[in-house]
DNA sequence: ATAGGGTTAG
């Protein structure tokens, strides 16, 4: 092995003065000494991580592929966790073998890069690196992911021609892929192809049959299950909630002995989504009796109940629960605080968790400028919406249609056209009837009716209820009865389950009646 | 030898 590094030799990212400057003897380190330090000292230390990599360049190890591949896989996996210093490791390898390739493959799937997976995967098929069935699972999730079912079709071929057909790993993703792309029966041709299927397999399937819809063929494969575990029965109560058949859910529910978070999280977001808090907030309740700690997933989609019914006294629990036991504030349930800090009124709070979470994505940005929006400060809501640019935070069709309908509430029209405008020309974001609803609320509030109804008889798709109500409330403020009672009666076609429509006709009616009074 | 699968969410 050669002890000498070149410049060439060096992923970008490590300087010669860093490699220089470990002194340590590098015979002293076998391939299993270097081993062992890479995989328990360098998941939570850059400096361990940075020498070690510099040892392993002074020491030749690097062409040893069990070494860069464990390499690539804690720049990856660190605390530290960063792709493209994988990515630059990674292509620094001479003709890295199998295991460097599923090791850069993970590694991308997990950094949400599943379109590099496929892309990859290909590269590596066309320089004839052999894949393996360590393979297959990384690449179908990808193909899952982004929807890519032609080449999900490719790579489950390539499977068939490797002879990897009867591995369950492979199996349980290839079902899991063919339902993600509505292929059921071809999932289903994968459980049947003759090989042996374990409780995994069943439940990928089951679930398979849920996200289709078709509740019956998930019924009677679950009950025809033998070794079903939490995971089948989990499969089954997310899928009954979804389609809100919560008796169901509950009855497998109480059947369980063993319930995880799951099983908890899929029945009180189920009740969540069908606009059940209260039982959602009950069943949160529950769980805590029965001494199941709820980490992020739940509180989500518990801080979602508060956030509707205006719970903050919850809300605020909730978040003391998140600091006492120092829960990491992700993306998901940062922006989740916010939500309800913002829906309950309290746009300090909201502010205050906004500023100090690390990691923002879009809908973090959306939910404060909408809370803003909300509450009639039209002028900080546009502020942030571009400080969010400055940032380098790229506005969605949402962003725009919080930053529209706070213009709305503030009544400034020509801000709110110019959004709009803003939107299709820096962005080349199409509006959408979401965006067109704002306009018409924009333009309705100021009492430019006419127009209002302009917009919608030329829109470029149907108006949905959300629209004509948006126009309807303009009515009931302007006092435009017989206009509005038209409109009404349009909604309540369109709706006719909607109570809060009979209530905005209703408020119509009674506007007429004080004007009435008003004349006597 | 090393590495991989299903079920919760925004």
């Amino acid at each position: 092995m050669s002890t000498k590094v070149t410049t060439t030799d060096l992923p970008h990212h490590l300087k010669p003065e860093e490699i220089s400057a470990t002194n340590i003897p590098t015979s002293e380190f076998s391939q299993k000494t270097i081993l062992d330090i890479l995989n328990k000292k360098c998941h939570t230390s850059w400096q361990h991580l940075k020498q070690a990599h510099a040892v392993i360049l002074k020491s030749g190890h690097f062409q040893d592929h069990y070494v860069s591949g464990t390499l690539v896989k804690c720049y990856a996996n660190s605390r530290f966790s960063n792709l493209e210093l994988a990515l630059k490791v990674f292509n620094s390898v001479h003709k890295p073998n199998v295991f460097v390739w599923n090791s850069v493959l993970r590694a991308c799937l997990e950094h949400n890069e599943p379109w590099r997976v496929i892309s990859l995967y290909s590269e590596m098929v066309g320089v004839d690196s052999k894949p393996n069935k360590f393979t297959y699972p990384t690449v179908f999730k990808a193909c899952s992911i982004t929807e890519a079912d032609k080449e999900g079709v490719q790579v489950h071929a390539h499977v068939v021609k490797n002879g990897l057909c009867g591995d369950v790993h492979i199996k349980s993703s290839g079902i899991q892929m063919y339902a993600c792309f509505g292929c059921v029966n071809k999932a289903r041709q994968i459980l049947d192809d003759g090989s042996k299927s374990d409780v995994i397999c069943w439940n990928a399937l089951i679930d398979g049959y849920l996200k289709c819809g078709d509740i019956e063929a998930a019924k009677e494969l679950f009950k025809s299950t033998k070794d079903k575990n939490t995971g089948s029965y989990n499969a089954m109560i997310s899928g009954f909630a979804r389609f809100g058949r919560f008796e169901e859910a509950r009855k497998l529910f109480n059947e369980m002995n063993d319930k995880d978070e799951i099983t908890w999280s899929a029945i009180i977001d189920g009740y969540t989504k069908d606009g059940y808090y209260k039982e959602a907030l009950e069943v949160f309740n529950e769980m805590q009796r029965d001494k199941i700690k709820p980490r992020k997933f739940v509180l989500s989609c518990v801080l979602a109940a508060c956030a509707s019914l205006g719970a903050l006294d919850q809300g605020i629990w909730i978040h003391d629960h998140v600091k006492r036991n120092s829960i990491y504030v992700d993306a998901v349930l940062g922006t989740a605080l916010v939500d309800m800090y913002a829906k309950c009124g309290r746009l300090d709070m909201a502010w205050k968790v906004f500023e100090d979470m690390k990691m923002k994505e879009v809908f973090t940005w959306n939910a404060m400028i909408g809370g803003l929006a909300m509450h009639g400060r039209a002028d900080d809501a546009i502020e942030l919406f571009f400080k969010m640019q400055r940032e380098k935070m790229r506005p969605d069709r949402i962003t725009f249609a919080c930053v529209l309908s706070a213009c709305a509430h503030a009544g400034m029209i020509d801000r709110g056209l110019q959004a709009l405008t803003y939107m299709q020309q820096m962005y080349g974001i199409d509006p959408e009837v979401e965006h067109y609803g704002c306009i018409v609320d924009l333009l309705g509030r100021a009492g430019y009716l006419a127009e209002a109804e302009e917009v919608i008889s030329s829109l470029p798709m149907e108006p949905n209820a959300a629209v004509w109500e948006a126009l309807l409330g303009a009515c009931r403020k302007h006092g435009v009865v017989e206009f509005g009672e038209r409109l009404g009666k349009i909604l309540l076609e369109m709706e006719p389950e909607n109570s809060g429509r009979y209530a905005l006709l209703s408020n119509i009616y009674a506007k007429e009646e004080d004007a009435m009074m008003l004349q006597k």
